[in-house]
DNA sequence: GTAAATTTAATTGTGCACAATTAAAATTTA
DNA sequence: TAAATTTTAATTGTGCACAATTAAATTTAC
């Protein structure tokens, strides 16, 4: 038997790990209609926030690379939800945009957050505390990696 | 711009989708004298606390299952860190051991939760209530997944 | 104004992660 | 006990996820 310290049950890091995998079977059957994974569905949530932005963009709003969106985002258009063309003004800059499937998409979204929050079943109070604390983490986790 | 509800500050899960994957990043540099990835850590944590366990019981403990631990573990065995052995008792279940070079690794560890956590810079009582949410959230969401 | 440095995506290669299927062994049931 | 069912890993196929490299375009420095 490990110290006490290296014991999984002990460790704050195996929660998020797990709860993050468990939490994305959890959307499975809610993007059944969508057909859409759980990290697709992320993308088109950021495009019907605000249409038509570049894959650099998209990357720091999901804390995604290239090498994760660009097949990712080729799967994407092939399924007819969005488009994928170079800037004009800067032909480094792909530029993703929603076509109409991508856009009628959203109406199918809807009910999903409600749906997902229903099934976590958290008081309010915890859920908002618990938020604070997965931003607070993440917020900083970013900042040192970041700075390597 | 789209409703509120899906936008994507606002939602719990991509807190903890994208907090499992900067905390995945953080642990790197920590695992780099092991020569292990995050994912071959956490079975390495459960061989210290408990050797020889079946590939069955390892998937219980790590919400994994075989189709994610058969390769990984065959990494590992080619590493030298575990060997991997059907029971006699019953030729189903596959047992997986630590080699000398597993066991040894355990001082190298030592370390790591205590690194980990001093970077994280969170308060005692923030942490155990974060923990405690934590847990919670994944004991529910692993019983409405395993129901279905 | 050109060379050097930086920025941006894409590509390549490795390692998870999981659903679905297969196959072998063990257990239960008729 | 023989047949049906269940259990356990392995396999197959698809989709992330990320480090490292490449290539093209832009910006900066001289």
């Amino acid at each position: 038997m490990s110290a006490e310290h290296l014991k999984l049950e002990n460790q704050i890091c195996f929660s998020i790990y797990a709860t993050a995998r468990e939490i994305t079977k959890l959307y499975k059957p809610l993007l059944e209609k969508l057909n859409v994974t759980y990290p697709q569905y992320l993308v088109l949530l950021i495009l019907w926030e605000e249409d038509s932005i570049t894959v650099k963009e998209m990357g720091r709003r999901l804390y995604l690379d290239s090498g994760t969106l660009t097949p990712m985002l080729k799967r994407m258009e092939t399924a007819g939800f969005i488009t994928r063309e170079r800037s004009k003004h800067d032909e480094r800059s792909v530029i993703v945009s929603l076509t109409d499937k991508g856009k009628a998409s959203e109406e199918d979204a809807n009910s999903i957050p409600h749906q997902l929050l229903d099934q976590l079943d958290m008081e309010e109070s915890e859920l908002k505390q618990f938020k604070a604390s997965l931003v607070k983490t993440l917020d900083r986790v970013y900042q040192i990696n970041e700075v390597k």
